[in-house]
DNA sequence: AACTATTTATAAGA
DNA sequence: TTCTTATAAATAGTT
């Protein structure tokens, strides 16, 4: 953009492509703080660089944001009303639960005497495979209680449109309607001040090792 | 930027706000979309207009980004808000992975043969309370998710009162009310016909010696 | 880190 | 909304 044009693809040179990040990295993170402040908007950026490491913005707060985002991301509702999500969920927790009795059974058999002879590594690594496999447990966990507010969403969702409805059946006759006061309340859109403690949980090996 | 320079605070127009949000969130997308490509970096942006309509960009997916920024988020958090339960848990989890790497590295120098066995045991030790630590961490983001549900629940509720409320006042007028048929589908109790895969995993070292 | 020649983004107007 | 355009801002390549 500059000197001279460049095509918008990966940067093969190593230092170039360090240095463009660098300097497009501030660019970007500059104009996400410009429109969050000129427009009101809330806005969250988050950028890993090529190395891994972790820049990020959020207008209010990352969590509020990404909450807000799963909740309005409809993605996730059209995937549930497609197929049955209950049988979905319990194939998978079947499965995740068979594999955690697999490793268990494993480690039963290193726990038994033939553990004399194994070196701290073997150890090392078995743990390694037992949180790993405590992860998964934990993170289709998680994504279930997501699909889980996702549904609680929905319906609530289906329940304000027929509120919605009702609502305009009776104000023509203009009656002072005695559930119009919640409106304040509870503001215009079922997920409105949300507060959820969405964070995923930490936990693979390979972060353990780490800290 | 152009015909005239704008301080960078919020527009109060509210015309020129919504052109100027159109105009600079494309921007602001199409370099997110360049960085990501030029430096094959992850990157997520989400974006809510003033009026609370949803834009986002995830070079990935949006999961997989998030996912990953909470990972590193809580790495980094790690030595604030201690009052906070969670973080309480996962300090313990960190002070315990560091004392079985401290034992690791002991173990290590004595490299004697004869202590691989008492060294075994209390490596197992140290490894069941890391698993039963990283076990309550999860149980804490579980009790939060359920008690975001529960809220949803609650918020549903409240709507569902609205809507019987009004019902009430449509029905003795002997109407057809449009809404009705909306009973069966959706059941008398906002969280009713919820299946959640609550059980918790089995994941503290206990349970999996009684698989 | 700075510089600077260009490209890109964009505020205001149509 | 979309376009046009004058100008501000960003930045690729260089030092």
């Amino acid at each position: 953009m500059v000197r001279r044009k460049i095509p918008i693809k990966k940067i093969d040179n190593v230092t170039a492509r360090q240095v463009t990040f660098s300097k497009r990295k501030s660019g970007l993170f500059k104009k996400a703080r410009e429109l969050s402040l000129l427009c009101d908007s809330e806005i969250a950026l988050i950028v890993f660089s090529p190395g891994g490491k972790l820049f990020d913005y959020a207008s209010s707060s990352m969590q509020k944001v990404i909450e807000r985002h799963i909740l309005w991301s409809e993605l996730n509702l059209e995937k549930l009303d497609q197929s049955c999500p209950t049988e979905q969920l319990r194939c998978n927790y079947a499965d995740l639960n068979k594999e955690f009795g697999d490793r268990t059974r494993e480690m039963r058999q290193l726990n038994g005497e033939e553990l004399q002879g194994l070196a701290l590594r073997e150890l090392q690594k078995l743990e390694e495979r037992l949180v790993s496999s405590l992860n998964r447990v934990y993170k289709a966990k998680v994504e279930n209680f997501t699909r889980e507010i996702d549904i609680l969403k929905q319906k609530g969702n289906k329940i304000m449109e027929d509120n919605r409805l009702m609502k305009q059946r009776i104000k023509p006759r203009n009656e002072i309607c005695s559930v119009q006061r919640h409106e304040h309340e509870q503001g215009r859109s079922f997920d409105t001040s949300l507060t959820l403690g969405l964070s995923f949980p930490a936990g693979s090996k390979y972060r353990v090792s780490e800290q």
